[in-house]
DNA sequence: ACTAATTAATCAATCGATTAATTAGTTTTG
DNA sequence: CAAAACTAATTAATCGATTGATTAATTAGT
């Protein structure tokens, strides 16, 4: 059946994604995921057409669904403000629960290898931070949001904190005294206080009032 | 002269943090560094050890600098605010002026593998982070920040801006719709937006009056 | 004459990819 | 309906290339 054939594939994305996470692009074989996922080295030559379209097909997966969803938000009719706070939602959520691939998508961005795959990874997520970004400078035109915010390091500091949960986990699981890296504690401890530090960080960023003018 | 061989030393540590930077810790091989750095490859063993013998030795090499620096900032007679607005100066200088490093470490931070030299560095790092929030700490303490400011997610969100710009530098370069990878423009534009951008956000959270009391 | 520094050559191990052979599944044909 | 023919899926074995490291020989410095 085809069905099986996908739900092979889906398995093999799965542990692909989960390895590259831990070991990095070169660190994770093609033998080891072959191996980690039951099936025989060639077959993901035969189905991915090699390493580097497996890799690839990780994140396609990913970035079409987010998309999407960003850009119905942005269509909404709600206000800046709340448009902001519900992306501080989403990411976190979909981040946190899902830091492999976060912490796959991080680590290529930095690196200047593999140049053509490279370009287009960039470009596939590039998207969903200038749908953030408009959410931010849209924001600053209505009168939302303090004139003299600057938008491109509002986005930065949006996706560096989470980044820097999740990428320096080992550093943050040092600082809070908690393994940052356990579902339990990302659930109930990492979750909420990142929500609750971020809503309200950006909430007196942009709204506040500039006593030095 | 032992003059000689010490910037011999230092001249393959510059390389060698450039590659591991562009192309990380696999994909710079010791033939392509020892090409590059103009010696023999087998110098690399006499000198470091090995290849991870020479990646700790960049890291020891920058690390306790920067220590000391924060424990002398530490121990200054400062308003907690200054001493933030200080740090996040020094970070963004520091940072930006060294982006080779600065990716090495976050990615390797990123990485689960090489469990042994990993635990090192970590360790190494994690003192400078330790500093850091201890002053965010002792600001609340004192207070001078809110008291309901999150002070580990505010050391997230400090490193991780930065780490962002730096690391994610391509997806920053799309959005501000400028090479930030440019030394001019990393010292003209990126820096000093930088280092407003923090200092306004932190100072507004830490120190605004909340509003929903 | 002795030690440190440096070189070229080579080591085994591992990498991603491919091959040819085999099995399973489907279609065609008598 | 069943046998044959064909295609897709899967396997084990192997390919050349590259990796980090080591060796033994040579050079330079003291």
């Amino acid at each position: 059946m085809i069905e099986d054939r996908q739900d092979k594939k889906d398995h093999i994305l799965e542990v692909a994604e989960k390895l590259f996470a831990e070991l990095g692009y070169d660190g994770a074989s093609t033998r080891l995921i072959a191996q980690q996922a039951s099936v025989n080295m060639a077959m993901l030559n035969y189905y991915f057409g090699g390493k580097e379209g497996l890799y690839f097909a990780i994140f396609q997966k990913h970035v079409s669904v987010q998309k999407i969803k960003l850009q119905n938000l942005n269509n909404e009719e709600i206000s800046s403000l709340d448009k902001l706070k519900r992306c501080i939602d989403d990411y976190a959520d979909k981040m946190l629960s899902n830091c492999a691939f976060q912490k796959i998508i991080y680590r290529e961005m930095s690196l200047s290898q593999r140049s053509d795959m490279n370009k287009k990874i960039i470009s596939l997520i590039s998207q969903n931070a200038l749908e953030v970004k408009k959410i931010i400078v849209d924001g600053i035109k209505n009168g939302s949001f303090n004139e003299d915010v600057d938008a491109d390091m509002l986005v930065a500091s949006l996706f560096g904190t989470k980044s820097y949960l999740i990428n320096a986990s080992d550093m943050s699981s040092l600082l809070m005294g908690k393994d940052v890296t356990d579902p339990e504690v990302i659930e109930n401890i990492v979750k909420p206080r990142l929500k609750n530090h971020m809503k309200k960080m950006f909430s007196a960023y942009l709204t506040h009032h500039d006593e030095n003018k």
